[in-house]
DNA sequence: CATTGACCTCAAGTCGACTTGAAGTAGAAC
DNA sequence: GTTCTACTTCAAGTCGACTTGAGGTCAATG
């Protein structure tokens, strides 16, 4: 069995056959054919939509992802790009360690209110000033 | 000057009118009145505005926090819940510090092409298998 | 040969947190 | 007293990643 069919690799890749559609669409996949109306998929596929997983759960977008597939369909992955990313999970990681520990040290925390707590008040501080990131959160300018 | 122009307050917390108008409409900050047509606040909605930053950073969205704060403005932060949040971002912290080893790896690589790398394919495996999880990403049946 | 059921297309809807735009108003400066 | 400007309301738009729904098609099963 060369090809796979649509509900094969949905089933098989734990994705909807709508988001096969859709990342078909985007260029992110492609079918090697049909039989009758049905998408017929190269093996591969699989490979190709766990490096997309892998992608999305790194942060990357869509359209980041489909650049780092060559036009031939070989991945075509900047190190750099990675390194970067890298970068960017640390920073995120610090941060959650921080915010992670302080809502456990307020959870545990003997002040009759948080409010009155210094470490609560400290995180609040940090909160207020923007030294924390929201991940989905639009910056002012796009 | 007791009494805070919304003016002010945007620019002292750093967030746009917009924004505030809309927490208003949301039920999460309320103004004290009007001179004129502009609303005035309380300076209290600045600690207030920080904790739903802050709340915002640590993931809660916008309804969870508004729940809160009890009706009386009181900040009424249930400390199992925080608990829970700070269980939650151990998780998200551990699936992105793996992320970040395999990635810088992948980037430091020497294998010729991604695809050949050991380290790479068993992310790719943990990826596909759904065992990091995308922050935004819907869950079947919500 | 007719039915079934899983696929197909295309447009539109969803979700959360805001932003944007049009049209109006009032305090303050001139 | 007029103009300026920053606010006001309300409806609608935005963004990304999909999902959903209506109406259609076709390989396989009986």
């Amino acid at each position: 069995m060369a090809e796979l069919d649509i509900a094969e690799v949905s089933h098989r890749a734990g994705v909807p056959a709508s988001t096969l559609r859709y990342y078909e669409e985007r260029g992110l996949i492609s079918s090697t054919g049909r039989r009758g109306l049905r998408r017929q998929y190269d093996p591969g596929v699989l490979e190709r939509l766990a490096l997309i997983a892998l992608g999305r759960t790194a942060g990357f977008s869509l359209d980041e992802i489909a650049l780092m597939f060559a036009p031939d369909g070989q991945p075509r992955i900047d190190r750099q790009k990675l390194a970067a990313k890298a970068d960017e999970l640390d920073n995120r990681i610090r941060e959650l360690g921080v915010l992670r520990d302080s809502l456990r040290h307020a959870a545990a925390c003997p002040a009759p209110s948080h409010m009155e707590c210094p470490t609560f008040r400290r995180l609040l501080d940090a909160a207020a000033s923007g030294g924390v990131a929201v991940p989905g959160r639009r910056v002012p300018g796009r």
